[in-house]
DNA sequence: AAGCTATGTCATCCA
DNA sequence: ACTGGATGACATAGC
């Protein structure tokens, strides 16, 4: 039964992480609070199962302890608290954003429309480094997430990964897509594969035909582009699309797209996006185009010139102001733009699809995984120094027929766009499986790294799904544990959400240490005032820990809670057992025993004294038995807790026979040994406790650089596809002297040291490639 | 009645 | 040498 709901709940959550995935979103707090009430009896209900309350309590009654009264709400409420918020957390599950293609698809079929618009050259001018990759897109989450996010799962547009040290929810979810993500990428090549995307996609598409959400535009949208038609976007309208040639081929002026994506950024992050492109190209100023640049973006790569820009810091302005409209773009269009099946360039790979046959030969051999900002300056030159004779057939920024950019960013081949038909048509000619991959080096170190660390993950005891729920189980706002068996005591529950990992080693690592052993001196140092020996301080933290809520539930936890939450309510009802020397409550040890030398039952009223001293007989200890057959005129408190010298002080008042004076010894020795052996308990149980916590922490750790680093491989991976995406950009609109492109499967760009691209012949720069990996293995050596 | 836990006690070591 | 803390081992009580 409760596997059975624990699994109806998780796959609730899952099928409400995959309706937003498909941009459904689900409101999770209306349905919790009113709607849909099977709903919220599953998350919230305390008749669920799902909740580690369950876990704890079975646990607690099975081992035959009465659940603390604070555990179960607590437990409750953290669990029922730490659902609520991971279904809210689907509504803004954080996935960065970005897409090189978002605004290229854009792009009119080429040779659609004559390239009537004036281009002109690069027109970013703004600087930022590399966080302006990440900056936007940080900035941008919270609006990009209310547009979906299934855009992002699919292309991993993840540039700046959250890192940090506490995970949220969504982290946990986005780690555990992907997760599963990387493991369906995470055979080389294959990460690009088109028929794998195409499941990929089709499952998607599935989604989207479910959740009629603009599912007939995808679905028309891979169709059309798989007859090279043009969808688009808003309108799931397909037209044909014109086989560019020769110079009546016509390509979106990259500067236009910039300047379109310029004149997208000053409306901010939350800014609603301009639904008419005139109104954008309006919006430009002319000024911002430098005259001197127009017509320049498009030159032959060999025509480099040095650059009056730092185009790296361009190219990255255009990934931030890309990733930002990538973010205008309303969900539904995201989302087909993301899912749709073959039409996705990114998504599918360049090399692979069929109908984008062109890219796969492409070298980058030179792009170094370490340099990515590198690797995107290796553009520059080349864009920078693109002729103006290539200017004629850049296409138009306004498609004749697209009104809205919307409907511009819906769909398209991009493949198409970058590589006309004439280029993919001979690129599959001599692109040989021998030829390398553009980004081959890059992907496949990528690819390494994934799957070492799918071997880390396995080799220690994580899969992918583990590593979620090992987050999962970290991360929880109520440190609560879903699953109770990984987990069996949630210790870590006492330090709650707030906890973490810097505090709580740091709690573990100075309690263990210094708590026991300094209460318990302190506390026999103390004596005198508190009459109390040890376990004061323990008990303060105890009592502290119970204070927040924080009830252990490990049975050896509770136990001791218990240990110290009994006795001295006992006590408060039986104000005369106080006297009793084997009371438990080590660590309250009355100071009015001080005053009281002779015996309770003299204090005791007549009408019960005999009652209550069998009651007190009974409560007696051996020793306080003996004492008082020996007649000892001191009370076993006295005896045993006194200092030295008072305690000889006191044996020196009395006239003591040697049997009085052993057995007072004696109980002495036991009185002080009974707290000790107390107080070595308590500190054992500590150490546990605290190596438990320990180790729960650099489980924490782990899963926290765990999912870091897949953050990064992520990020990594996303600049790779940016990478080829340009690469076939600038590929794309090369042209010869006779305005013909060039065939990629004979000649490939390559990145010079110095930043400067060349268009080499494919036969040189295959040779170069295999240099390039021979020097890693040699150094390997 | 057996098993388990908590606690007390003893023996021993050590500071 | 004495005192007392620490701790393993064992005994006992209670559930």
């Amino acid at each position: 039964m409760l596997s059975l709901k624990k699994y109806l709940t998780e796959g609730l959550l899952q099928f409400t992480i995959l309706l937003s995935l498909i941009g459904v979103r689900v409101d999770v707090d209306t349905y919790l609070t009113s709607q849909l009430p099977p709903l919220r009896e599953i998350i919230l209900g305390p008749s669920s199962a799902y909740t580690q309350t369950q876990f704890h309590n079975l646990r607690n009654t099975l081992d035959g302890y009465g659940v603390h009264p604070k555990s179960i709400d607590l437990d409750n409420y953290f669990t029922a608290r730490r659902l609520l918020s991971q279904v809210r957390a689907l509504d803004r599950f954080q996935v960065p954003t970005t897409e090189v293609n978002a605004w290229l698809v854009h792009r009119d079929p080429e040779g659609s429309v004559s390239g009537s618009q004036p281009s002109s050259g690069l027109t970013l001018e703004s600087s930022s480094g590399l966080q302006d990759v990440t900056g936007p897109d940080n900035g941008v989450r919270e609006s990009e997430t209310e547009q979906g996010f299934s855009e992002d799962l699919e292309d991993l547009g993840a540039v700046a990964p959250p890192v940090s040290g506490d995970l949220t929810k969504e982290d946990i979810d986005l780690i555990d897509i992907l997760w599963r993500q990387d493991i369906d990428l995470g055979a080389g090549r294959e990460i690009f594969d088109y028929s794998h995307r195409q499941k990929e996609q089709d499952v998607d598409k599935e989604l989207q035909d479910g959740a009629e959400q603009d599912d007939t535009w995808s679905g028309e949208g891979a169709e059309a582009l798989a007859r090279n038609l043009l969808v688009d976007g808003e309108t799931g309208e397909s037209f044909p699309a014109q086989v560019p040639g020769g110079e009546d081929q016509t390509a979106l002026s990259l500067e236009e797209c910039l300047r379109l994506l310029e004149a997208t950024c000053p409306f901010g992050e939350n800014a609603e996006f301009p639904a008419d492109i005139s109104s954008i190209t309006e919006a430009v100023p002319s000024e911002s185009e430098p005259p001197g640049l127009q017509n320049n973006l498009l030159s032959p790569l060999l025509t480099g010139t040095d650059s009056p820009f730092d185009l790296e810091q361009q190219w990255q302005d255009l990934m931030s102001i890309m990733e930002m409209q990538a973010m205008e773009v309303n969900t539904s269009t995201n989302e087909i733009l993301y899912s749709a099946p073959p039409g996705d360039p990114l998504s599918t790979n360049y090399s692979l699809a069929p109908n984008t046959p062109i890219n796969q030969n492409v070298s980058l051999h030179q792009a170094s995984l370490g340099g990515c900002s590198q690797d995107f300056s290796l553009f520059s030159p080349e864009v920078e120094s693109l002729p103006v004779a290539s200017s004629s057939t850049l296409l138009p920024l306004v498609p004749s027929n697209s009104t809205s950019l919307n409907s511009t960013f819906g769909s398209t081949n991009l493949a198409g766009l970058f590589f006309p038909p004439q280029l993919n048509g001979t690129a599959n000619d001599t692109a040989g499986p021998e030829l390398p991959d553009p980004l081959g080096g890059l992907l496949d170190e990528a690819m390494l790294d994934e799957i070492s660390l799918m071997d880390l993950a396995i080799e220690e005891g994580f899969n992918p799904v583990q590593a979620s729920q090992l987050e999962e189980e970290f991360d929880s706002d109520s440190g609560l544990s879903l699953d109770s068996s990984h987990s069996p005591s949630s210790l870590s529950s006492s330090e709650g959400s707030s906890s973490s990992s810097s505090s709580s080693s740091s709690s573990s690592s100075s309690s263990s240490s210094s708590s026991s052993s300094s209460s318990s001196s302190s506390a026999s140092s103390s004596f005198s005032e508190e009459g109390a020996v040890g376990y004061s301080s323990d008990s303060e933290t105890l009592d502290l820990e119970e204070a927040e809520g924080a009830v252990g539930y490990q049975p050896e936890y509770s136990k001791f809670c218990r240990m110290s939450y009994q006795d001295p309510s006992q006590l408060s009802c039986l104000p005369y057992l106080e006297h009793v020397g084997h009371n438990h409550t080590y660590n309250m040890a009355p100071s009015a025993l001080d005053s009281a030398d002779l015996p309770p039952p003299s204090a005791l009223k007549k009408g019960s004294k005999e009652k209550q001293a069998d009651f007190l007989d009974k409560q007696m200890s051996r020793d306080e038995h003996r004492a008082r057959a020996m007649k000892i005129p001191f009370t076993n408190d006295k005896i045993i807790n006194l200092p030295v010298e008072e305690f000889n002080e006191l044996l020196s008042k009395y006239q003591l026979s040697e049997a009085q004076l052993s057995l007072i010894r004696d109980i002495r020795r036991r009185g002080k040994n009974k707290m000790a052996a107390q107080n070595c308990r308590k500190r054992k149980l500590d150490t546990i406790l605290n190596l438990e916590r320990d180790v729960e922490d650099l489980q924490r750790d782990k899963a926290r650089l765990l999912r870091e680093k897949v953050e990064f491989l992520r990020s990594l991976r996303q600049m790779k596809q940016k990478v080829q995406s340009l690469y076939q950009e600038v590929f794309g609109r090369l042209r010869d002297e006779n305005g013909r492109p060039y065939s990629p499967s004979q000649y490939a760009l390559q990145y010079a040291g110095d930043g400067s691209v060349l268009l080499i012949p494919r036969t040189l720069a295959d040779q170069q490639a295999r240099r390039q990996e021979r020097k890693p293995k040699d150094r390997r050596k």
